[in-house]
RNA sequence: GGAUAGGUGGCAGAGUGGUUAUGCGUGGGACUGCAGAUCCCAUCUAUUAGGGUUCGAAUCCCUACCUAUCCUCCA
């Protein structure tokens, strides 16, 4: 399949290997709140990837980092009255929460920074030795200058980081645009013991600390969202060939593009952040999926509620047609009955993981299936089921509604009685039926001379 | 100031030289006792502006204007 890579800034081949294990690393939240709109983006999509990449026949290792320190953390328990660690593993849990919610269930583990301060240590050490890095009286700080390559990923030349610099001057670092690895304690802050001094990692050595323990110095697979580029994705790159050698960190980058409200980025002081528990009281998690699948990955999506009602609307379409197929009755099968729809939907994801192209290759497929569903044959309608299985392990962007059509002897005799009544003319009694099924949640469809029930 | 994406109908959003996708909306029709769902047809005189290349440009080139993201908090 052909990706888009960040770095060589091309769409190339991503050549993986079914032989062995295909490395992917993520950069998760800083758990710090609750997550927001496009946080749900950049891991709805990383999802669908993995999930994709899966079904092509490899054996994918999704990890993904959390960072459970930081000062916004810090800052919060100290308004809270907390630890850090307690507010960290508040928000995590809730972050897992929400992650299910909206059904991402691809991740194979969850790497909190605080459990991998062996292996930060040892890098720092490992850069420290290699002169790569140095110490000053607040911290040990990464010497840029021993890295030319830094700047490559965002196209940032080291001169020109220069002169659009708005980073407040510090004497104690030798350049200022060396960033710190370990920032040493200060008052009321929490910290760890280490051979520099106690203290805390800097953000961007947690991610190679992991990524090192788990993959090694080089893996298949780093994403994130498109704002990580710099100056965090160039600090990992730097940190880890330095410490390595190797020509690369890892083989493809993948970066979503932004969530923005009103064409503003969402951010604290804007007050302008949407977050996903708020919208999973009026949307479901495939709702929400299938609203912000429907942009490709890289570009930017201008959130709005239209798009996420235009979204349910798509959503619900699907459902239905899946809870038509399983009950309608199979006619004598249609000739020329199209085939070859999922790999229709496989030639899109395939070219760079156009996720909106494949939706418009399931919605025509919900059209010709709905055109026909009276006609289809049992195999015509298990290669449909087949077809809405796939989207739905893939994208997620609809329900399956089991419920549905399950057998249920009272409910059942009571459709059958108001087909009775219906066949003597009798609609007032039928429609007392049927208002009595809507009000406990038993919603039903008449379809020629069958009738079709499900519980929402 | 530098880097990177863009500017397409009422809205969202494709399309890298030659029948103006697709979804939502809107109007009409079919089906139905009604409802619901679905299908069909139509509709909205759409390509930021100005030049250029070309038989032909939304697409390539130039100029201008505008927008977003990044340039050490960031998904």
């Amino acid at each position: 399949m052909m990706i888009t890579d960040s770095l060589r800034k091309e769409k190339i081949e991503m050549n993986l290997d079914r032989n062995r294990v295909v490395r992917m690393f993520v950069c998760g939240p800083t758990v710090q709140d609750k997550i927001h709109i496009g946080h749900a983006r950049t891991y709805i999509f990383f999802d669908v990837l993995a999930r994709y990449i899966r079904s092509r026949g490899y054996d994918l290792f999704y990890l993904q980092n959390i960072t459970d320190v930081d000062d916004r953390i810090i800052k919060k328990s100290r308004e809270e009255g907390i630890s850090a660690e307690e507010v960290a593993s508040r928000n995590l849990n809730l972050y897992r929460e929400i992650l299910s919610s909206i059904g991402i269930n691809s991740i194979n583990f969850f790497a909190r920074a605080t459990l991998f301060m062996d292996e930060i240590r040892d890098q720092v050490a490992r850069l420290l030795s290699k002169g790569h890095a140095y110490r000053t009286s607040d911290g040990i700080y990464f010497r840029i200058s021993s890295f030319p390559e830094f700047g490559r990923l965002s196209g940032q030349s080291l001169e020109s980081l220069i002169s659009g610099a708005r980073i407040a001057p510090n004497e104690n670092k030798e350049d200022y645009r060396d960033f710190v690895i370990w920032k040493l304690r200060k008052e009321g802050e929490p910290f760890w013991e280490s051979p520099f001094g106690q203290g805390r990692p800097g953000w961007h050595i947690e991610d190679t600390a992991i990524t090192e323990s788990f993959f090694g110095p080089t893996y298949d697979i780093h994403g994130g969202g498109s704002d990580l580029q710099f100056p965090h994705h160039e600090a990992e790159i730097a940190i880890e060939r330095s410490i390595s050698g190797e020509e690369y960190l890892a083989r493809f980058w993948i970066h979503t593009g932004m969530v923005n409200i009103r064409n503003e980025k969402m951010s604290k002081s804007l007050g302008n952040s949407v977050y996903v528990s708020d919208l999973l009281k009026s949307y479901s998690g495939s709702e929400i999926r299938m609203a912000l699948l429907k942009s490709g990955y890289r570009s930017t999506i201008n959130f709005s509620q239209d798009m996420l009602d235009e979204a349910k609307l798509n959503s619900t379409g699907l459902t239905t047609l899946f809870r038509k197929l399983k009950n309608s009755k199979p006619g004598k099968g249609i000739d020329n009955f199209r085939t070859g729809w999922i790999e229709r939907m496989q030639e899109f994801l395939d070219d760079d993981m156009d996720t909106r192209g494949a939706i418009i290759a399931l919605n025509e497929f919900s059209s010709y299936i709905n055109s026909n569903l009276d006609n289809i044959s049992q195999d015509q309608r298990e290669y449909a089921i087949n077809v809405l299985q796939w989207s739905y392990d893939i994208l997620g962007i609809f329900d399956l509604n089991p419920d549905s059509g399950s057998s249920n002897s009272l409910i059942e005799s009571m459709i059958d009685l108001r087909n009775s009544m219906r066949k003597k003319k009798d609609f007032h009694s039928a429609d007392m039926i049927r208002e009595k099924l809507r009000e406990g949640g038993v919603y039903i469809e008449d379809r020629g001379d069958t009738t079709v029930w499900w519980i929402e």
